[in-house]
DNA sequence: ACCTGAACACCGTTCAAGT
DNA sequence: ACCTGAACACCGTTCAAGT
């Protein structure tokens, strides 16, 4: 970890820009040879850095939830609280809708590892001041929770299949939708309680 | 596609219900092997029923689109006609949720075989009907599609990964947030037009 | 006709040989 | 140390032999 030899360091680099790529475009299906090919090593060699494929994807997903983290508080510089959510929502949305993997990402076992389940409460702790200040605002309702804010993001983009023809920016249409349900005027009971980032961690780790 | 000898049609059947068991826990991973072995038979003999595994997951997902078309139908004999729209919704979701096959069925190839889009088409026509006539009780927003209506349900359903531990009518909850926001008195404009199934079936079209 | 275990192709992963 | 093509294991698919 320390360091390693130019080459090898140059081949990793090669190797995680390419596999961003690849998970991109192609989501989880893309192949580790493939991947190899676009980085200009051979195959053994993507191994040797990344001991699986899970852990190669791992690297980048923990790049992405950073973006995402960042993104966040971006947000939260807007002077509207509201804006600053809906600012949020649609960087992230817009990530997810281009990065085929990190939609992926979310129903996958990489969520157990503990370093992405590390930077997924990160997500959550600079998604959370969004939350309270646009509730304390009075421009959000009150019973929706943060995980609930994620959970919407991604439901905006998971309503259409993604493909070429169709608008990439589909999910526009649906995080719309969601905001408007999340206005305080149109608040209706919810049903059921939200499921929280701890809810989720505590059933990844029965799980594993 | 006369008629098989008894015991092939019995092997048939058994595949079938195996592979809807199979697909529905564990989705498209669900290996040929495991259904072969727990239907009973030998593996190649799934292969004489069912040219490709994608041609037997599609004879179960017709079937499954099918249910789709009757929870809309049962639900136009609703009085109440947004209650209509809530029970097809909660019926599909439920179903989406039971099934995670179905569930990635939507985001996946399947959807270009002339017989699922074929089904898929009887299901939006299925759906019309409750939402002209909700828009004409003046209880859903007139902006919205049918389509919308198919992706929000969805969308419900993938807004929490289905994990054991993690409760499975989660999607009630974000259900209920994208009713709110359907009602006429949340409406804010959209902000890109509406996918129509025509779009997505020309897409695929292209896309094959 | 139908059934089946064995063989084949492909992809993730590991190894033995090379620098 | 690092790099690599070849070998291995697994799963979708096909084949040849059996009833």
């Amino acid at each position: 970890m320390t360091s390693l030899r130019a080459d090898a360091e140059r081949n990793r680099r090669l190797i995680l820009e390419a596999a961003a790529e690849a998970f991109a475009e192609r989501g989880l299906d893309a192949g580790m040879a493939e991947i190899a090919r676009r980085a200009g090593v051979g195959n053994a060699t993507v191994f040797r850095r990344f001991p699986t494929k899970e852990a190669l994807f791992e690297a980048i997903l923990e790049d992405r939830l950073a973006e995402l983290g960042s993104a966040a508080e971006r947000a939260a510089e807007e002077a509207d609280p509201f804006e600053a959510l809906v600012v949020f929502l649609e960087a992230g949305a817009a990530m997810q809708a281009r990065d085929r993997g990190l939609f992926q990402a979310t129903e996958h076992h990489v969520l157990e590892h503990p370093e992405i389940l590390e930077k997924h409460r990160c997500v959550v702790e600079a998604v959370e001041p969004l939350v309270a200040r646009a509730q304390e605002a009075g421009v959000l309702r009150d019973d929706v929770t943060t995980t609930d804010v994620l959970a919407l993001m991604k439901a905006s983009v998971a309503g259409l299949p993604p493909l070429p023809g169709v608008r990439e920016d589909g999910w526009r249409r649906f995080l719309s939708l969601f905001l408007d349900g999340m206005r305080p005027g149109a608040a209706t009971p919810l049903p059921v309680p939200a499921v929280s980032f701890d809810d989720v961690a505590a059933a990844l780790h029965d799980y594993a």
